[in-house]
DNA sequence: GTCTATACGAAGATAGAC
DNA sequence: GTCTATCTTCGTATAGAC
């Protein structure tokens, strides 16, 4: 596994930033290329399908650093209450303190369905089945742990839309403080 | 107040619904008016600056009918929890079920923050005073109102989210289940 | 007020040279 | 692989007739 990034790997982690940045709709070709600093028709060359591609590419792209930041960690030996911890240091870092969107919510706005579809829903359920595996090994019930996932997930799409709108990351950082609790408690 | 709309009423009303299916970028003019039914010159005779202008009515108009179905409703003579009831119904309506996103969210992305500069914020802030006000009176500290309000805003932020991206209202639907207990409880 | 017609730039996308 | 040049369609916006 080489170390060093290839031109295409480099042109990604650009065009996730810019679609996290702008929307779907918001990431014209100009940007896009701007970002990469690659021009249009070398886009085409690593994207033949043009911005899908390239939507799709950053969704793989975003999907692979959160399973490395959180996924991972949450699956590994240890305290869970370590692995907590660990889990949502690569939220903040993932989501750079809040101030970052997420493709989950970007893709699902506009002509991104038209473009990508279904790309928000795997995303979305392969974080939720993650976060439901650790719920349950947590010592919540099955069904438990599906509702316990899915207000974690409620949670953080919320409060990235209420630090956008407020201008602040504090919404976020106090989601941060409330999840390993949310995931932990059995009862209460 | 007439009941009757006047043309330009008509047209805010489906300029929302357009903006919120297809986001700011998304809703081009093309299709602003076909949603109205009007001509692109008869839109700029009743917003001269254009898509800025129909975007701030359709805030505006937004704001009214969150004030109408939800605020009110909160701010009237009663039991908490009928007030509760009814606007949880109001949220229910206003958001078709889940099935319809909130401009909060589609406002704070791509071009709409030039466009409108803290139009989605002054949507936020109003709609966390109010819930706020209604949980002091159920309470809560003002310290811990304020807290509650913003946590009641994340999930249903966060819920619209979700609902969309898994193509279910019952994330949605379980927020609003939930939002009473939220607003209520004053310990546990 | 609403329309048709039109201007003009930016959008996505492709051709072909190097 | 990357570029310049070009194409077409669509975007926002305006002029002016009715």
């Amino acid at each position: 596994m080489p170390v060093v990034k290839s031109s295409r790997e480099e042109a990604v982690d650009a065009i996730m930033r810019e679609f996290r940045m702008s929307g779907y709709d918001g990431a014209s070709l100009s940007r896009l290329s701007a970002a990469t600093g690659l021009g249009k028709s070398s886009l085409y060359h690593y994207f033949p399908n043009g911005k899908e591609d390239m939507a799709k590419a950053a969704g793989e792209r975003a999907a692979a650093l959160v399973v490395e930041a959180v996924i991972e960690p949450l699956a590994a030996e240890g305290a869970l209450k370590t692995r907590l911890q660990k889990a949502t240091a690569g939220l903040s870092k993932f989501y750079h303190g809040g101030k970052t969107s997420c493709l989950v919510d970007l893709f699902t706005i506009g002509e991104a369905n038209d473009a990508a579809p279904g790309l928000a829903k795997s995303m979305v359920d392969a974080l939720l089945r993650a976060l439901a595996s650790v719920a349950e090994e947590a010592g919540h019930s099955k069904k438990e742990a599906k509702l316990v996932a899915e207000q974690a997930v409620i949670e953080l799409e919320g409060s990235l839309v209420v630090s956008r709108a407020m201008g602040s990351t504090r919404p976020f950082q106090r989601m941060l403080s409330r999840l390993p609790g949310l995931i932990l408690k059995t009862s209460k």
